[in-house]
DNA sequence: GATTTATGAAACCAAAAGGTACTATTTAAG
DNA sequence: CTTAAATAGTACCTTTTGGTTTCATAAATC
């Protein structure tokens, strides 16, 4: 059993596991969760309380997210506490950067059409 | 009605519509669609043989993906040209970019131990 | 040791997703 | 003008999703 870290190092098969992550990210709540623990890492009653729903359905939300690799959950005691994992995302990241050529050729043509417009009206 | 160019040049409210990228880019057909619009624009049909589904089917996935704004679908005649529309996937390529400062730490952090290894090695 | 507290887990439910098959409509082509 | 092609749209089905409630467990705490 290789640990996480380790295949990290090791390889870039992440790219290939995007669907743990696109999946994980469709959920409001959980881009929400996920923004939630950027700033700090948290137990299940912790993150309960920033959202409206019960604490059963929130750690439903958690087990995608690490599912999807999203976050890691690391017991202490009778507590739970979820971690972002940065690189779970990354992954997702890597995927979208493909298109990244297209939209700077399109966002240089609006720029381009605005500048023109703007000649236009001296 | 503003056309979907104009409110692009005059707002950056697609920042806040994530949810409708996010949710077409769940599904790993769509992705794959997203995929092949990226090298050419294509009709329904033209779609559709790059799948084991039917074109109903292609055709549901290609509804999702407009509303998401991550395509545009121009009528020819009888056809329906669908185009990819990278702006769309930039208001999520964002979203996920806000966490870029945290993978870049787990990174450093993983490049140095890699270093430290190396080294114990010598 | 008895009692909270923090979770896990299962059963259940309604709505959404991803498919199919079939019918209707519009446009090209012979 | 008839026929074939490209697509839209609807009805229907099964699985997944996001949620709840309830019960069980394990660890702090009094």
């Amino acid at each position: 059993m290789i640990s996480e870290i380790q295949s990290d190092k090791l390889s870039n098969s992440n790219l290939i596991e995007t669907q743990g992550a696109f999946r994980a990210l469709s959920d409001p709540t959980r881009r929400g969760i996920l923004m939630l623990l950027s700033e700090q890492e948290m137990t299940i009653g912790d993150v309960s309380e920033h959202f409206d729903i019960t604490r059963a359905a929130v750690k439903k939300h958690l087990n995608i997210l690490e599912e999807g690799a999203l976050i890691s959950v690391h017991v202490s005691g009778r507590e739970r506490i979820n971690r972002l994992e940065p690189l779970g995302l990354k992954s997702a990241f890597d995927w979208l950067n493909y298109f990244n050529q297209f939209w700077d050729e399109k966002l240089s043509a609006l720029q381009q059409a605005v500048e023109d417009e703007q000649n236009n009206q001296k």
